[in-house]
DNA sequence: CATTTTGTTCAAAAAAACTTGAACAAAATG
DNA sequence: CATTTTGTTCAAGTTTTTTTGAACAAAATG
């Protein structure tokens, strides 16, 4: 077992540090890759994220796309959806006139904003089209209506176990 | 509002129904449909399970595909994946050599066979993965190791808190 | 045992999702 | 105000995922 020390290059001469992520960064950074592609959320938004979740000061867009080899296009756009959901923030600093990203390491605000962006419009949506499937039933007149009815009301019950779960989970955290 | 009833074409000679869906049936699949890609399933393991969750009586291969229109060999892998997560169930039918499927509709039973195939797994590996990137810590010797190390604990505690949550969520539904 | 029925598997086709890069816009700088 | 810096957008390209269909296996039937 060598222990070698942080092994970033040396910086060459610029200014502009090309430095390679770190062994534990590049593992902590997969861990949310996987957590993302679990909840149907692209790859690269798992490492930009991970990699602000890493790093121990804001970090403007330039220095995401260098580290993690992706494009300006793919950054820009992750960010937007990550703004989007809450799970980063701007930051301004003095002296630079890029926009700096942080990440919210809260998990209950995490998890916060991505039901109600990503969830929560569905359940909304969900109370609303059950009427309109009852209405459905009523027009077709299907021969077993009693069946059909019965599976609606079982329907309307997971949705407001759902409805009611979600809170609940979110408050836990 | 003219309220013409159920308009299946009536049977053709052979015995071989190529029943259309009713509009009720195609609007509750509909809302499976949307919900598996919510949690990042496939259309067809929705329009199936929809399906089985619309009808009176378990249904063949047949039925599915025809009804569904899609590929024997979807239905068949489709229902493979859906058996395995516990959504639906073979039923055996006498005077039928086919396998019957039902669905699952005990709300609890189907999220818990979901979070046992498809998270759990990525839980239980998750513990042992944080422990690998405290050693990559120690290894890399990063100069901000302190900030590394407060990383790593606020992940441990998600993972900790996701743990708890899980199966008091299945035990309320 | 030849034939039919039922169901699985898997390579190739199709569709969907994601990423790229170049063109553009907006704001700051000198 | 011309130039540079920063950031967005979106059509086209790439990759991944899903679906298809034909070949195959297994079991029942007569």
């Amino acid at each position: 077992m060598s222990a070698a020390r942080n092994t970033r290059s040396p910086l060459p001469e610029g200014g502009e540090v090309q430095s390679d992520l770190l062994e534990w960064e590049t593992s902590m950074i997969d861990i949310f890759v996987r957590a993302a592609s679990l909840i149907g959320i692209p790859k690269s938004l798992g490492q930009i994220y991970g990699l602000l979740f890493c790093s121990d000061r804001p970090l403007p867009m330039d220095e995401l796309i260098d580290k993690l080899s992706l494009s300006k296009g793919s950054v820009s756009q992750g960010l937007k959806t990550l703004r989007g959901i809450g799970a980063v923030k701007p930051v301004y600093l003095i002296g630079d006139r890029r926009d700096h990203y942080t990440c919210e390491d809260r998990l209950r605000r995490l998890v916060g904003g991505f039901l109600s962006e990503q969830v929560n419009p569905h359940l909304s949506s969900g109370s609303e089209r059950l009427n309109i499937i009852e209405e459905a039933i009523k027009r077709d007149q299907p021969e077993n209506a009693k069946h059909a009815l019965e599976r609606l009301k079982i329907l309307r019950s997971w949705h407001t176990k759902t409805k009611l779960v979600l809170p609940a989970v979110q408050k836990f955290l």
